[in-house]
DNA sequence: AGCACGCCGACT
DNA sequence: GTCGGCGTGCTC
């Protein structure tokens, strides 16, 4: 028996793999996929299997201490996956199949057979539809795929009621049929609770379902039932496109364009993008589905890289709610008072409230109100630690700065001029909430936003409520914005468009677009039909004009003109380096250095800054940020892990990669 | 990431 | 005279 080898994967952040000798020794014999324990420094660690060899590569590689597994954690195609992952998005090979799997397994807790117990699943069966024509179309494309182990990318572009989940249950049911399974990623499973129920409702206990508040021991539950073939089809947020399945024949991207599919911590990958590649390498179809698609993804379509499908049919023949724009600088010149709801809401709530109907009123901020100012001098009550401004809360009478937390009494006195009179300015859900309390005393109302939701049941309470019509009128965040689907709302207000149309971020007009469209929708759901109220002070932008009429290509074709001017995505793909310190100096030293080291040895790419990020002093750290501008990112990547290589910074500040970030911050 | 090795300040 | 600071270099 001639003596092997193996190279092993570690889940530190190196870039590289370390190479073992096998004794025969070991518990179980060493294959690819297969986790074991090494000596490493003075300590054992786990590591994962990633190639066999008859050659040592080093001069004395040490033995193996064990083989935990009988069978192969990943199979051949994550560990492959894992690679390119490593090399698309700056991390090691070891961090990036520590991803693929339950935090237990990265402990060394033994995969071997567990006592899988079924789950009992308590929803009524449902019967697929009648697909119409359009739909019908694609499902034939899609089943063709599927059949003859094609890979393809669909886009499908439809409006909420064009029947996309329709479309993913029936392709589901088709990859089942031929003893395939699959994965559906949707994008935060609280917020979607209609599409899951739909698929456990249509495929019963062949269904895994994963959400991010499930514990440890329930996840690795749930990754050996598919495992052992006994889950067929997955229904989870981003990392459920790990899911170990040898059979995949299908996999959807529902809501593509949502930014939590980006993993903000290592490995920042992805999900739509590794579920495309995943499914090339295996050669299945890919369903995208959205009703504001991301710009990277039409742009693919347009290209005719993606299957464009075009859903202009609504299952049921509803309106488009109606969505009227507000100028909020018209409504100041014409009233006094600093009220946030314009007259024309305030009188539409009245009128639907009274008629007995229910609202969802929209407000991209928590809190009271968005900053403290002295009306003297001007000062800003400030966070310290983040330089952002601090948010009044009324019930807790505190401010707090909403990037770190910080909390702190209000003042009775300006800190710079000693002026005796401290003005809450902007809004926030409990100023809304307050006001309209004012305008229709009658009115049961609720707020939704990470401040009232901090247990877990409270969202799901309030959304009872409103469902019963305990509840008139709630006001919320983001998190009313998505999902949400009942007949008695016939009034959504968005009382501030342009929020965020003014951040320093080459997709705020994308947010922007996609959140008009989203509120809008949760209008005129059932009979009643339903009404969008739309404030904002740049009634003109492109980006609100577009939303509301309901014009997702006219937006595009703005979008994507801008796109290419500015070269941003998806023209180039970034590369966001950013540097965080306590010390403002030593940030600045070394983040130039770094700079330094880079320049010259990427020539493929379009070196921007270093400058301040967009979120200078966040939880007191300072940041920089080298902005990489990249038409190949796998050689930027090469590049930059050699150039690293040789790269020493100073302690105390922290560097962080992130390809095709969300944002610039 | 850890952890060890290695050269300069205040302590039994 | 030693204990320990964190700079830097390596891990089969």
């Amino acid at each position: 028996m001639p003596q092997k080898y193996v190279e092993v994967a570690t889940g530190l952040p190196v870039d590289r793999t370390f190479q073992y000798a096998v004794t025969g020794k070991e518990t179980y014999p060493p294959t690819i996929g297969k986790r074991v324990l090494i000596p490493f420094r003075s300590m054992t660690r786990i590591g994962y299997i990633v190639k066999i060899e008859d050659e040592a590569v080093c001069e004395d590689p040490k033995p193996l201490v064990d083989v935990i597994d009988q069978s192969p954690v990943f199979g051949e195609d994550m560990i492959n996956l894992a690679e390119w992952m490593k090399n698309y998005y700056y991390c090691s090979w070891g961090e990036a199949l520590e991803a693929m799997i339950p935090g237990i397994l990265k402990r060394g807790k033994s995969a071997s057979v567990q006592r899988v117990v079924e789950p009992e699943i308590k929803v009524e069966p449902t019967e697929p539809f009648e697909p119409n024509k359009e739909q019908q179309e694609v499902l034939n494309e899609v089943n063709k795929c599927i059949d003859v182990s094609e890979h393809k990318v669909f886009l499908l572009h439809g409006i909420t009621g064009s029947g996309k989940t329709e479309i993913y249950l029936q392709a589901m049911a088709t990859a089942l049929a031929k003893g395939k399974s699959g994965i559906v990623l949707v994008p935060e499973i609280s917020l979607t609770p209609q599409t899951v129920e739909r698929f456990m409702s249509r495929f019963g206990d062949k269904i895994a379902v994963f959400h991010s508040k499930m514990l440890d021991s329930a996840k690795f539950l749930e990754w050996t039932r598919i495992k052992e073939g006994k889950a067929k089809i997955v229904v989870g947020p981003r990392s459920a496109i790990f899911s170990p399945f040898e059979d995949l024949g299908l996999i959807v991207v529902d809501e593509e364009h949502e930014p939590s599919y980006k993993q903000d911590d290592v490995p920042r990958y992805h999900a739509r993008e590794v579920a495309i590649k995943r499914a090339r390498d295996k050669g299945i179809p890919v369903i995208l589905g959205s009703a504001t698609p991301s710009l990277e993804s039409f742009h693919r379509a347009m290209k005719g890289e993606y299957r464009l499908v075009e859903l202009t049919q609504r299952t049921e023949e509803k309106e488009l709610p109606n969505v009227k724009l507000v100028d909020m600088r018209m409504e100041f010149e014409t009233r006094t008072g600093r009220d946030v709801i314009s007259r024309v809401m305030a009188e539409a709530l009245k009128r639907d409230i009274r008629k007995k109907q229910q609202a969802l009123i929209f407000l991209n901020r928590r809190g009271f109100s968005t900053f403290t100012s002295c009306p003297k001098c001007g000062y800003i009550m400030k966070c310290k630690k983040c330089d952002s401004p601090l948010v009044f809360h009324k019930e807790k009478e505190q401010l707090i700065c909403h990037y770190c937390n910080f909390r702190a009494e209000p003042v009775e006195v300006c800190p710079a001029c000693k002026g005796e009179s401290l003005k809450y300015g902007g809004a926030g859900t409990q100023k809304v909430a307050t006001e309209i309390k004012k305008i229709l005393p009658e009115a049961r109302v609720a707020r939704m936003d990470s401040d009232t939701m901090t247990k877990r049941a409270s969202h799901s309470k309030i959304l009872g409520e409103f469902k019963n019509h305990e509840i008139d009128i709630i006001v919320g965040t983001q998190m009313i914005a998505k999902g949400l689907d009942f007949p008695k709302v016939t009034l959504v207000g968005v009382i501030a468009a342009d929020a965020n149309l003014n951040l320093p971020d080459f997709r705020s007009g994308e947010r922007t677009f996609n959140l008009i469209t989203q509120v809008g929708g949760r209008a005129g759901r059932g009979d009643l039909g339903g009404e969008v109220f739309v404030q904002t002070y740049t009634p003109e932008h492109y980006a609100i004009a577009s939303a509301v009429k309901h014009n997702y290509h006219k937006f595009y074709d703005q979008e994507i003109e801008s796109r290419r001017d500015l070269e941003f995505p998806p023209f180039v793909n970034l590369i966001k380096i950013t540097m965080r310190g306590r010390k403002e100096e030593k940030v600045e030293k070394n983040i130039q250095k770094l700079y330094d080291k880079l320049s010259g040895r990427m020539p493929e790419t379009k070196l921007l800054g270093p400058a301040p990020s967009p979120l200078y002093k966040l939880k007191g750290y300072y940041r920089w940020n080298i902005i990489v501008k990249t038409k190949d990112v796998v050689e930027t990547v090469k590049n930059l892990h050699a150039a690293m290589n040789g790269f020493r910074k100073d302690g105390g500040v922290f560097l962080a990669v992130d390809v095709d970030p969300m944002s610039l911050g």
